[in-house]
DNA sequence: CAGTATTTTTACGAATTTATTAAAAAAATA
DNA sequence: TATTTTTTTAATAAATTCGTAAAAATACTG
């Protein structure tokens, strides 16, 4: 799907806020509240981007935040990985180049459920070979608004 | 700040759709729709959620995507984080414990955008010692749903 | 425990937004 | 240039949001 002018102007302003109106984008866009409306549809179904709301970990009880970076054996990775999507307190996986093959990005509710996490969950997983676990200790920064205004 | 029960089951119907009205999630959870705005303005004023877009970076063209460990000079590494911070193609920066100091994860267009990314702008940043670059080769997993429906 | 204060929920109407759709305009194609 | 296809607009009906006052529930106090 090729994106225009107009189609950046709406994800501009979404970015900004994520709960801005059709018709609040389109009086600043200067097109009708059909046209924002139609691209925005257009955009989902081509799954350009969705409507979500980003929780703040800490405010719901998930104090401890990981970065797990996993060496996995030849040939199981895409099965390991597909094992670990399934678990709430994973929000990130990616197979990467480097020293770590499988990274995970995980929210816990204290450093308890960050070990039983590790040391029972990936334990019982067939074919991780190391687990390099980094616990976080500040964020600085946790949002994308790639699109110039 | 306290979330009950009714707290939770909003956050559940907004972890689903971002987009559902309060008047869809007060019927669905059997209060009036004053009561869902009330507690969705409470919440947002208080920080627990944000209302975002989330955008698949390969549909606006940033086609690399990597996460990037940084060992740091001592006493330098809040001052490197909030330099990068200001990064358009940063979406994450965290300090950790582990081997690297900080971790960021950015999109680029390409592996030229990366690699301009990692010579040039990470190198003119003074108190950085190492750089890891690890590239992602498949995403599994990018969203997150702790919440239980 | 009664009484008062505070917070939360509900309910209602006005303002706004969303959704549907037909016609107009623009763009693409032959 | 004519024709088809896509996109935008406009108009109106349906639904949602918003502001607010009253009712209900909860917390607080003597």
């Amino acid at each position: 799907m090729e994106l225009d002018k107009t189609d950046f102007k709406i994800l501009a302003k979404l970015q900004d806020n994520g709960k801005s109106s059709y018709s609040e984008i389109a009086r600043v866009i200067n097109v009708s509240e059909g046209t924002v409306r139609a691209r925005i549809n257009k955009m989902l179904k081509e799954e350009v981007f969705e409507f979500i709301i980003h929780m703040n970990p800490n405010k719901i009880g998930l104090h401890v935040q990981a970065i797990i970076g996993l060496e996995t054996k030849l040939g199981l990775q895409d099965h390991i990985a597909c094992q670990l999507k399934t678990h709430q307190s994973v929000r990130f996986i990616g197979a990467f180049s480097g020293k770590h093959d499988l990274i995970i990005q995980g929210y816990f509710r204290d450093n308890e459920e960050l070990v039983s996490f590790v040391n029972e969950q990936l334990a019982k997983i067939e074919g991780i070979i190391s687990v390099d676990v980094n616990v976080e200790l500040k964020q600085y920064k946790d949002t994308f608004s790639y699109i110039d205004t």
